[in-house]
DNA sequence: AAAGAGATGAGATTGATTCTCATTAGAGTA
DNA sequence: TACTCTAATGAGAATCAATCTCATCTCTTT
């Protein structure tokens, strides 16, 4: 993929860990051991997951690593912009990762719990008509479709 | 508004009246008083409310209904689609009433908490157009904006 | 090594919502 | 009216994710 003559550049989630400190920095926050214990399992993480998934995970690693603190350093990451905290209908909220700037909405399947993303740049072309009429000034938003996906639909045919 | 000689038609509430006994009916289920008096507070309130505003409410009534009553009549009134939960980004929940077959969606002004309904036509049509290149069969959806409302943007200028 | 600021962890607390279960209400029947 | 059966209710307990408290720890800088 990436062209042979290209300059060298931050590879893995070198760029997610630079504005990461980059953020603490500036709030005169220090990046301990902890942090970058959260911070490394949420980069790999993949698809949705609970606190409390990264919770149990850390508590496989050397070092310990209390909720209190994996809650509060997903809070830092979530105001960096690098984790968005998402309401999939269920009692307790998931967390995905963002890779910088990029937004995505979900399709929410109600049968298997499978959860798609999706990303339509008309959509959100609407939508700023939407808020222009309205004086509203965006700064993000949430759309959620709830239904069936192509998978149970041809189960239950 | 209504035409002089148009035939007589269930004034007030008396549609959603009829679609909730019927729905109770057809599950076995009895419209007590309590229900009544839940179902009377719901489709009298304008806007936005929280289930605990609905107990506080009755208390002041003749008629004692207990918390878990409310949360189960909500309940029913939600599986009778004249109620819709809403998550605000708050951490309890609000309900608001359905005018039946009615959706809209929400701009959640983040600096007030001023929600402002609205229904854009466009919007749903490309909803359906993503759904249906996902395979995907809707059922329903929830679009929240969040920003800043016209009268906050004045004052903070 | 002393000081100061931020960070952490264990466990307590919160708070909305749900659950439990003993009691009550209401419809139908004898 | 008395009896029965089922659904409904209410008080308070339970749940559970998330947050808070505060004593302790870690760094960095004097």
């Amino acid at each position: 993929m990436t062209p042979p003559l290209s300059p060298p550049r931050p590879s893995g989630h070198q760029r997610e860990r630079l504005a990461f400190e980059e953020f603490l920095e500036r709030r005169g926050l220090k990046l301990t051991r902890q942090r970058e214990a959260v911070m490394k399992a949420v980069l790999e993480a993949s698809g949705h997951f609970e606190a409390e998934e990264v919770v149990t995970l850390l508590r496989q690693g050397a070092l310990r690593v209390s909720r209190a603190t994996v809650y509060r350093t997903l809070d830092l990451m979530k105001e960096c912009q690098l984790v968005e905290k998402l309401d999939l209908g269920t009692p307790h909220s998931y967390y995905e990762q963002v890779n910088l700037g990029e937004h995505h909405d979900h399709l929410i399947c109600v049968t298997c719990g499978a959860v798609t993303e999706f990303h339509d740049l008309e959509l959100e072309t609407v939508q700023a008509e939407v808020c222009r009429r309205h004086g509203f000034s965006i700064t993000h938003h949430s759309l959620r479709i709830f239904g069936q996906c192509q998978a149970c639909l041809e189960k239950t045919g």
